[in-house]
DNA sequence: TTTAGCAGATAAAACGTTTTCCGAAAAGTA
DNA sequence: TACTTTTCGGAAAACGTTTTATCTGCTAAA
């Protein structure tokens, strides 16, 4: 394997300079740049990332909490693209990105999980699918100790950045497109939200109440708690006396679908998130679609930014409407 | 951070002599290890993953290549139990675990994965989804440059173990399950088989075969390749002639399931993997669990121990038989 | 008594980077 | 010219481990 000393070697500079042209320092003039460049295209070098990360106090590692208590295929879609959003964007920026899961933290007080970062040389940290409130959220962000970027956590100061679609506007959207297409349309909406005080939950009901006042709806809300189960419920009971089902979560929506289905009469459902389960959940719907992996790329590469000395802030991300089928899905 | 240099003092030893503690490498005598503890205590020491990577030429990292080319949730599911088990083992077995997308390697030559691998401190990989043949799995173990477990592929080695379940085993288990079960059995088995000339499906196939000359059943032989589209075709056109369905994967059995649901006939169906997916497709199934997480686990013990030095070899992971339904599965 | 062998412990050299600090040369200022 | 500033490049010290080679004593064998 090449070493930097070796492109040092071959470009005739000091083993420092090389690493300067590599992290794009600046105190280097073009010519020495362009020699070192050549020179490590001529070894095919690639910095040993560890090496780095061990001496860099500055860039340390980026740390992504894994949420999977809730034990569903969606949420493992969802991690999917967050870890594979994440890994590339360090690849991309030179940095590591570790993946932990939630349960490597288990039974590990505040000060024990700090010292389990730390030993992984882990400077900040990417969060999400956590509520603000949250015990492994506090115990992390607790004492500023860690570079974090909350994604769908509104959280901000000089070490927290927040990252997310923009919930409300989304749900408005999709809300909106659904009543349109639907002629048959006269007025009775049923709303499942999800849970009681969370920031997601709602800013996608106060969407959901905005549209409803612009366009004269009658809304009944009804909280589904994110669960399937619940939302499932809910339809059984309230799901005939509406014209059209809008759910803040796809998982709602497959269970309502599901509710409906079951009770054989046919209502417009809607979701939130665009997972690919919504395929098989019965028939056609409209949906969010939440770009995870093109919004954990970008909490990486902020979270990067925080470790570099820049101040937390918000970042909004685009969400796309779409309309998820069966035939569509299956390869 | 206490760093090894605090314990040592602490303990009044050198440092060299913390390092054998953790590591239990011989030569401590009995007391000193204690003291040595007891000062890690004291100052809840945790090593630095980092440093003891750079450092050590032997111990190493071991990658986790993970397979997301064919874009389903149920991959997804899979991919993240192996996670998850691949990571819990390491933090267990104080190693670390780097997961690696295949699309990180995209645009590499041997030479150049070899070279980032390397650059990474990877000296072991765990592999899966892959067969014999693949591209990837041939750059990455040409040269016998890394220690690997493949899961499901069956090459042996000095540097090569092989892990995965009895596949023509359970096969034969959950086919002779389903067609006890049912009642109205008169002999026309459907089975749809994985890709041509592929380890698994081959097994899974065998195991079939055996089982239709021990029950002396007729047996209709196609192959979906893996692809619940083509499941759903085959069904389409051969579904309503046969009494049983029996599919070497559960995304064929879902696509199996929906073109009977379309047809509007029942045939009993089953499945092989235990994902949670099946629980969306329609009616209840009988499957073959694999416990993905175990296995994961148990084979980044095996690359800790052929990192170690140890030879390659074969190990048998056990399943399981299960039934899946939808409302088992919502919470 | 000498020699060899061994267990236990250590000092110091790696591992491959980043980063700080310090020169030297070039450029700008008076 | 003399002095200050800026720009560029380098030497060397970190970073926190592991590992190698060496050094004690001590016991057993010759």
């Amino acid at each position: 394997m090449a070493t930097i000393r070796d492109v040092a070697k071959l470009a005739g500079v000091a083993v420092s300079t090389v690493s300067k042209v590599i992290n794009k320092y600046p105190n280097v003039s073009e010519e020495t740049a362009i020699r070192v460049n050549k020179a490590i295209e001529e070894l095919k070098f690639t910095p040993n990332v560890v090496a780095a990360s061990l001496s860099s106090k500055q860039s340390g590692r980026v740390g992504l909490l894994i949420n999977t208590d809730i034990q569903t295929s969606a949420i493992d879609e969802i991690s999917m693209q967050y870890l594979k959003g994440a890994l590339h964007k360090a690849q991309e920026l030179h940095i590591e990105v570790v993946p932990i899961f939630f349960s490597m933290l288990e039974g590990m007080d505040e000060a024990e999980t700090e010292k389990y970062l730390k030993s992984q040389n882990i400077k900040g940290l990417v969060i999400y699918g956590m509520s603000k409130d949250d015990y492994v959220l506090q115990r992390v962000i607790a004492r500023e100790q860690f570079k974090c970027v909350l994604i769908d956590v509104p959280i901000i100061n000089d070490s927290c950045s927040h990252i997310g679609i923009d919930h409300r506007q989304a749900q408005k959207d999709v809300a909106r497109k659904t009543i349109m297409e639907n002629n048959t349309f006269n007025g009775q909406v049923l709303y499942i939200s999800g849970k009681k005080n969370g920031y997601v939950s709602d800013e996608r009901l106060q969407g959901m109440l905005e549209l409803a006042q612009e366009l004269e709806l009658a809304v009944s809300l009804h909280c589904g708690e994110f669960s399937e189960k619940k939302a499932r419920e809910i339809t059984f009971k309230y799901g005939s006396m509406h014209d059209i089902i809008i759910c803040a979560s796809d998982m709602m929506a497959i269970g309502a679908m599901r509710a409906l289905t079951d009770m054989d009469i046919f209502r417009p459902v809607c979701g939130f998130d665009g997972i690919s389960l919504m395929g098989y959940a019965g028939k056609q719907m409209n949906t969010v679609k939440q770009n995870f992996y093109d919004i954990s790329s970008e909490a990486v590469a902020e979270c990067s930014r925080l470790m570099g000395g820049s101040l937390g802030r918000k970042i909004v991300a685009p969400h796309e409407l779409v309309r998820i089928e069966y035939l569509d899905m299956i390869v």
